[in-house]
DNA sequence: ACCTGAACACCGTTCAAGT
DNA sequence: ACCTGAACACCGTTCAAGT
């Protein structure tokens, strides 16, 4: 499991680290026991978190909870940068992996970003509205990791391996189905079938 | 405080033809007009309809909705229950239908539905939520989607056509996942192209 | 038997008062 | 500077009063 770099930086937009830094020592300390409590809770089944109970198990008051983040989307959208960032670095080590198949660096960092995935509802819930508010707290994150999408789609194309209409862009969207795939506990259905279906249609017909 | 059990299990459940005729003429028309209004406003881009708005809608008070729908899922429920007749429909057509090449058939079916889809965000919901309320209105012809589905699926898969692993209840998590696709209008996705690729992942590799 | 809309419950968000 | 929680707004749902 790789840690998070989390809480580094601003609450969410861009560029608040020196905020961080000028906080008041109980601030910070508050700040941390929020976003450990969203992600606990937002790691559980049911995505529907209530800022309420976020407040309650970080031991602050509600008020706390808006002094540090705007608002839900805002709290959510920390988490979502977490998990970008997380992202961004396995598909940053799938770059720099010069051994391993470019479709295959590509798909394995597709299932290793599904199974972060599957234990926080908040990034599930900004891939499934990925163009409102919650995606936008990560907006520079998410730029990064279709930057990067789009070096690992044009490599496994020009191996052949992947096929020539795939576009970086899907890489998103196929996580956004899968998304909603976990969200759905329906007996009978598997989102890890699901994905492998999809990564089967990448790849290039001989 | 319940009087006589309103609604008994027809109107949103199975079998509301009985109750339907038993109805006085003006509970008739405002049933129709409350599903009329959902539909219409279910149809438009932001899938949080509101049942205030229902009502205003359908020219009736926010009451008279409860009255012939227990709860929002359930009104919802009868939009689902609808589009899955039409559902069915395609899938019937496609099992009476020996000239095509069956998995051609199937994926046919696959795109007429998700095209229907986009136009009902209430059926959305229900793909995205199947193991809850909104999908529960629906269930016999759930079932029968599956039903049908299965047939579809073996005929596919003996003609060597369809992946071997592939399995009936995929059917319904692929939509789910192009139901969220569809939900979120991000510039760059399209969710025919979704859609192309997994079908193409269902093709068996020779 | 059915309709209506004010009233209630719940949850996101604000803000006056406190340290 | 920052914290708190009562109060407000919004929307799903109920129910007493009406026809």
């Amino acid at each position: 499991m790789i840690p998070f770099v989390k809480g580094i930086g601003d609450q969410q937009m861009n560029g608040a680290h020196t905020a961080e830094r000028t906080m008041r020592a109980d601030a910070r300390r508050n700040r941390t026991r929020i976003l450990d409590a969203a992600r606990e809770l937002f790691a559980q089944e049911h995505p529907d978190v209530q800022i309420g109970d976020v407040a309650k198990r970080a031991g602050v008051g509600v008020g706390t909870v808006y002094r540090h983040f705007p608002d839900k989307h805002a709290l959510m959208g920390a988490l979502v940068r977490e998990r970008f960032e997380l992202f961004n670095a396995r598909l940053r080590a799938a770059v720099a992996d010069e051994e391993t198949a470019a479709l295959d660096a590509l798909t394995d960092a597709l299932r290793a970003n599904a199974d972060s995935i599957a234990e926080d509802a908040a990034t599930r819930f900004a891939f499934m509205r990925g163009g409102e508010r919650a995606f936008a707290h990560a907006a520079d994150e998410a730029e990064e990791f279709l930057r990067l999408s789009r070096i690992l789609v044009e490599r496994a194309q020009r191996t052949g391996a992947l096929r020539k209409d795939f576009d970086a862009e899907d890489i998103p969207m196929i996580m956004c189905g899968v998304c909603a795939t976990i969200d759905t506990h329906k007996p009978g259905w598997s989102w890890h079938r699901h994905l492998e279906l999809v990564i089967s249609g990448m790849r290039a017909r001989v």
